[in-house]
DNA sequence: AAGAAAATTTTCCAATAGGAAAATTACTTG
DNA sequence: CAAGTAATTTTCCTATTGGAAAATTTTCTT
């Protein structure tokens, strides 16, 4: 009985990893529907550069890869959150800016509040957790900043990636990286009702205002 | 009454972005005890390399960040999370009710969730307020950041400065400018208990501009 | 406090990144 | 299917990074 091992350099060790993270960055702008143009304006790069990034051919430096993280829509953290779990294709889920204003999906209903006020640098969502008995698991939900739950009514249990899954009873409360994929579900066999506030940082004029 | 806008350039704002990394990774190795020949010889990167990264005089690629990364113990996420925060991908807290700092005035009870947790970007807390037939008032609260209070129990008067009194119903909220004066109240003649989270800017590093 | 040792910064140069534009490939549309 | 257009890759060149070693600063030690 063999085994195979298979001896990398280190400089193939970093190859092969920036390769994978250029794989990414290439599904993270189809995934947008976005050209090398467009993602070029968007970022400031050159095309040429952010081709080659994606194909692995050049490593990009850290301003570039802040510069790109800002074009795509999402921060370092985001980029590197998944990084080392295993990557399946197709299971990037990056949640677009404001794409979490009106959620609707079989298990969540959200109600944004204060939508009228622009500038907020928190986000404050009222939600109601559907009661399932099993639950359909969605994509984890991943997205730039910090968030906050409390639990207002009923029992929640809330997924994090790579960790136990967690329960929440009415008042508990838990904060985390939204940028780690994170899911929640009702537990009991009533609708639970939640409280979250997640910052968003695209939003902080802060960053925002720069001349060219 | 003036308000300072401090307008950057793109490249200023990377180079100040390229700065604070360089500042994390230094007191990431010194947290550690680590020399620049120790983070070299474990990361396989140069000396001088590292010294520089660590003043932003460059900006390391995408392959020295990783060994960089794989020197010090950590991985990207963790380099890039949350902009500064400690929390590693996969880390979280939770607060369960009851559990919580409690601090204690002549009118307000506070619990600061998470008090533990550094560089969020909000600030939690519950807060149980006292009933009281004359309400003692005290000066205006005043503050830099945002902030969002929902009524969880109970019924609370909001007094802002320069405006009525605004009277909030369990599961009501109100969200404002903490720079304008504030100050809450239980209207009835119970406890009233609230959830206040606050914005705290200048605990978020990524966002702080100085110079050398 | 002086000299030695350790740690860090600077210097200089080879290796690599990044941009503009040309070349190629992929995608429409008549 | 050909011509035209859009999207991507290559090419070529300049600007910047990253490493080795020298220079400097900081930290011990006696």
């Amino acid at each position: 009985m063999f085994s195979t091992v298979i001896v990398m350099t280190k400089s193939e060790i970093t190859d092969s990893q920036r390769i994978m993270f250029g794989h990414r960055l290439r599904q993270l702008r189809r995934k947008n529907n976005w050209t090398l143009a467009e993602v070029a304006k968007r970022s400031g790069l050159a095309i040429s550069t952010i081709s080659k990034a994606e194909r692995g051919i050049i490593a990009l430096t850290y301003d570039r890869l802040a510069q790109l993280a800002d074009g795509l829509d999402t921060d370092m953290a985001a980029f590197f959150a998944a990084e080392g779990s295993t990557f399946k294709p197709g299971s990037f889920a990056v949640a677009r800016k404001g794409e979490f204003r009106r959620q609707e999906t079989t298990n969540y209903v959200y109600e944004m509040l204060f939508p009228e006020l622009w500038y907020k640098s928190m986000s404050p969502m009222m939600g109601t957790l559907k009661a399932h008995e099993l639950v359909e698991f969605d994509e984890f939900v991943r997205h730039p900043g910090q968030e906050f739950l409390v639990v207002m009514e009923g029992i929640v249990t809330v997924h994090v990636e790579g960790g136990e899954p967690v329960t929440l009873q009415q008042g508990d409360s838990i904060y985390f990286d939204s940028a780690i994929g994170h899911l929640y579900a009702s537990d009991g066999d009533k609708d639970a009702r939640i409280l979250v506030v997640c910052t968003a940082p695209g939003s902080n004029p802060s960053k925002t205002s720069y001349k060219e």
